[in-house]
DNA sequence: GTGGTCTAGACCACA
DNA sequence: GTGGTCTAGACCACT
């Protein structure tokens, strides 16, 4: 799994790690069981500081997506087995929506973005299982 | 237009408000011309500080969604011409579409729930214009 | 002289008539002695408020850029004897130029673009008097 | 860097201290990675208050001009890669370049003026890395 | 110790 | 009567 990480960017760095682990998941790259680098390791690889690694992981054991175990390090988590929307997930989703509408773009289209980047983690998958 | 805030939430007050206007205008709740209730009543309505309006409707601004003016104050724009998907928005939705399939939900599934978002919005218009 | 207006626009409508004289001065598309439309006229012609292009005409007045007599209306004034580069005037351009450079924008393609504008000053002047 | 206001100028404070950061910018003085004072100190050895600071920083931040950041305070981001001419920009300059013709000042004057403003920009930065 | 948010209340400009 | 600006002071989140 490669990441990159922008120091300049507006986001935070712990956020754009948890994004792109996420991604990574959602592609396939990641599967149910992969380790994610220690923590120390991922921090020294970028020069960050060992405590936003820390906070990105926590964050995705919140969401249930890894699991964090002192000796087996971080683990990602089987699929959950609950596939429902989160409430606060599918206002995000909605407000993202309506921005896009609201802006004058058609709904067609902006159903056809979202299509074409589910597809695109599809095809990731496809392509590590071939 | 019907609006509710949740002091009690951790997302700001102005936020909330703000995403709140932006779903009004892609319903079409709201449409180019509309007038959006001054700053102070509003403030005045919702028990809030008139500036926490001040600070949604400023966004908005920003955002090229609505114009001020000191004399017919917040009026709803015209939708804009260039219909094109911003970078940061694109990459937001995609963040957010990888968490839905990373938790394990199909995606043919999170484009059906993006589906009906935008079709609700679309139903919301019809409904203003029988 | 074609004068257009955005009613949609942010900038007010004074500014936009203001603006536009100024340009057509500049471009000699009015020179010294021409008349400008009675106030009332351009003001029915754009369907707008008489006391809009008032306040505009008011500007170019004060400014000195035109006369206003009750009997001759309008009257485009002789170009300022003394061509002093006002300190506001300076203080504005030089706050806008800084705001490219800011930007990255190399200064050579700032002031290349301040000359293409300036050309197109004079490429109008010469056409109207060939 | 030296900052100045001017509590009784019409323009706005937090406008004049965008506009004279955005200069020290432009100048070199303020380069990518250095830090702006804290809101409330600079509020303070202005005697003004600290939201009007905000507000500034703000404009700044939107403008993608600096970074705030709730650990490090405001620094100078690197300037945007992207160097395109923002097409309002473009008209203010217009607009303001129309003035001084209009007014009768000849336009290599002007363009001069405009050249010399951009040279004490890289005056100044040449002063700062001798 | 930083910025972020919210409140309360004041005066101004525009029209 | 509208939004715009400024002040004063509070608490929170993050580090």
């Amino acid at each position: 799994m490669i990441l990159s990480i922008d120091l300049a960017s507006e986001v935070p760095i712990y956020q754009q790690l948890r994004d792109q682990i996420v991604e990574a998941i959602a592609e396939g790259v990641l599967t149910a069981g992969s380790s994610l680098p220690a923590t120390r390791t991922l921090a020294a690889d970028f020069g960050i500081n060992f405590h936003t690694v820390n906070k990105a992981y926590d964050l995705l054991r919140q969401q249930g997506l890894i699991r964090l175990n002192r000796k087996s390090g971080a683990v990602v988590t089987a699929a959950v087995t609950d596939p429902m929307v989160p409430s606060d997930w599918a206002a995000k989703v909605r407000t993202l929506l309506a921005e896009a509408v609201a802006r004058g773009i058609p709904p067609d289209e902006v159903l056809r973005t979202c299509s074409s980047m589910l597809d695109s983690f599809g095809a990731k998958q496809r392509e590590d299982t071939p």
